[in-house]
Order: structure tokens, then sequence, then C-alpha cells
DNA sequence: TCAAGGATTGAATGATGGTTCAATTCTTGC
DNA sequence: GCAAGAATTGAACCATCATTCAATCCTTGA
């Protein structure tokens, strides 16, 4: 029962994944996220006390999983200049392998609850790149600069580069590669 | 009388523009934006369709009052260095002049009819500076480079870099100065 | 001055969609 | 097998505003 409970919810919050993934946040009426997960309406309930706690944990849970799989990829290398390419190209192929959630996340209009839980998830991914700016230049593969600043921008870089390519559905093929070369020098990176 | 009904629409854009910046979007109810230009609720659809119309004029009238004063400045600049200094300085210390304003052009939930409009303002930015870059480029004042996909990296940048400062009320002292630095090695101003 | 026609009013309407809850169904301990 | 209590249902409820419109007020031309 205790594990029905536990299953039932993460059902919920499954589905309501699925339905951003699929017709983004305007498709997820609570209706349309219960029926998704085989429960009623008033079930929804049950589990999240409104319907902005509910997202809130969405938004967290998707990005999450987003940031980590940023994270596993930079740590596979070495030098700061490989790690700055893997979290461009893990961000930007994660994002154009699936742009409705992506575009969800990172630029559809949603509840201002929701909104908060965004900035979160931005700052999540600055505080990750922050750490590895203020490592490249500790170790003198970059030159002085505010970490938190350099990781912010660069943050804001690649979501407002990506929300184009995420509306058309595709990144002509110099769109990364460009990006990653706009980013290096942009950090200090030695060419 | 066809006066009248003019000043009554520029009333009712100007008494929006008003709220906006006193109390973000969130505030600006079609009640509220009526009383605030003195005209009753009706009378707002004798001027615009839907609110949605309304507010997309809202924002195409404030953003291009922001592009207008940063073209500008820029326009006063001769190398791309400063032209981008004084893009940046003044797109920046508009922003935190009215930051609410800022806040809500930039980065608060709005209605998917309005956030359209925001996407024009930022490509409009964009187009702005993509034309200093490819000058910059064919100049030789910076390294060959796609100026659209630069352009539109520095817009996302420079307006993630001012959420934060927006929603605290203040940038630190070193901000503006830190985004300067970022922004020119990105571009490759030499130094 | 006066009537015609348009402008203005603001309370009523209506649509949307989140939230509730009485009725029902299931689970569990005896 | 059975009652007590919890979980589930989904149709009804309600709050919020955008939008409408019949009544009223002004302007204008004669």
């Amino acid at each position: 029962m205790r594990a029905r409970l536990i299953a039932s919810r993460e059902r919920i919050i499954a589905a309501a994944l699925e339905i951003m993934a699929g017709h983004g946040y305007a498709g997820c009426s609570v209706a349309a996220v219960a029926e998704q997960a085989g429960v009623a309406t008033g079930s929804v309930y049950r589990h999240f006390p409104t319907k902005a706690d509910l997202f809130a944990e969405v938004f967290r849970t998707a990005s999450q999983r987003e940031v980590d799989a940023v994270a596993r990829a930079a740590a596979l290398e070495t030098t700061i200049a490989e790690r700055m390419s893997a979290v461009i190209e893990t961000f930007s192929g994660r994002a154009l392998q699936s742009p409705r959630l992506a575009y969800a996340l990172l630029a559809e209009p949603v509840d201002p609850a929701v909104d908060a839980e965004r900035l979160a998830f931005r700052r999540a991914y600055a505080e990750l790149i922050a750490g590895y700016v203020a490592a490249g230049v500790a170790s003198g593969e970059l030159p002085p600069q505010d970490p938190e600043l350099a990781a912010t921008a660069l943050v804001g870089a690649l979501a407002e580069a990506m929300v184009g390519p995420l509306a058309a559905g595709v990144a002509g093929p110099s769109t990364i590669p460009s990006l990653i070369t706009f980013i290096h020098r942009a950090l200090g990176v030695s060419p």
C-alpha cells in the first residue's frame, strides 16, 4: 500500500514529464496529467497540495537529470577547454534530442511559481560551470576573472543560442562548433 | 474628437507601461490599466481587440525605446570595442534604472501571445549587435565568426547576467566591467 | 437649442481550469 | 468473512479575470 502510494506519485510525475515533452507546459492541465497517469483528477491532490507544487517537482526532477548529464560528461575530461566543450555539446545535444521538453524547461511561459524553479535550474548550471572556471583560473589555464559572472553569462548565452533552434526543430551544423569557439574565447582558453 | 481618441489610446499604453514598471506584468489586469488611464474597463476594448494585443503593443513600444537607446549610444563610438562597451553599459544602466520594467521585458512570466513579442525584442537586439560584429569582422577588428550566433549568445549572456541583479535590485560594482571583459574576449576584440 | 450618432461606462457574463468533497471502492487487521 | 478506515473517483464548485453590452453621456452639425 505504501509502495502503491509512492508508485502512484512517481507515475504522476512521469506523466507530467511525458506531456511536457509532447505538448509543452501549455498541454499540462491537471486533468491531462491525471489521465496520462491513469488516476482521477482529484487523486493528484493526494500527492501534491497544488498544481504549482507538482510542477515545481517536475521541473526539479527534469533539471537535475540535465545538470547531472552535463556534469557527468564534463567529469570525463581533464582540461578546461575539453570540459567546456563537453558541457556545450551535452547541453545542446540533449536539448535538440528533446526539443519540446528543453523549450519548456528553458523558455516556455509557465506559472510564476514554477518559474522560480527554472531560475534554480539555471543557477545549478551556473554553479557547476563556475566551479570549472574557478579551477581553470586557479590552475592558470584561464586568465583571472569572476567565475560566477562568467558562468552566469555563459548559461545565458547557451540558453539563448538554443531557443531559436528549438523553435525551428533543428540547429545548423555549425551552431555548436561556433558556440564552442565563442565560449572558449569568452573564458580566455588559450588557443 | 479624433484627437481625443488617439490621446486616449496613448494614455492606455502609458498606463500599462506605468503599472508594468511599478508592479510588473502580474499587476496588469485590464481593470487596473483602465483605472490608471482614467477610463472604464470596457473602453480599453475600443482601442485594442484583446488584452494580448494591448500588451503586444506595450512590449513593442518599450522594447523599441530600449533598442533605440542602445543603438544611439553605440552610434557615438567608433571602434567595435567601444561600441560593445556602450551597448553593455547602456543596456545594463537602463535596466538597473527601471528594474521592474526590465524584469518584465526580459524574464517575467507573461501571456504566451505577449511572449512572442519578447522574442522579437531579443531578436532586435541581436540584429543590432550582429551588424556591429559583421562590421568588425569585415574591418579585421574581430576574427572571423558567425555574427548572428555571436550576437544571439551575447544577448543571452547580457540578459542572464542582469536577471540576478534585477531581482536583488542592484548589481555589484564589478558586474558591468566584468561583463565587458567577458564579451570583448568572446568576440575576440584584440586586447 | 436640439436631435442623431458615436463614445463611454461598469456591472453582468462567460470561459477556463484548478480545487474540493460526498460517494464509492479497496485494503487490512481481526 | 467482515467491519473500520483509508484511498480513489470524477462531477460539481469556485475564483479569477478577460470580455461584452444595454444604458447613459457627449459631441456635433443644423
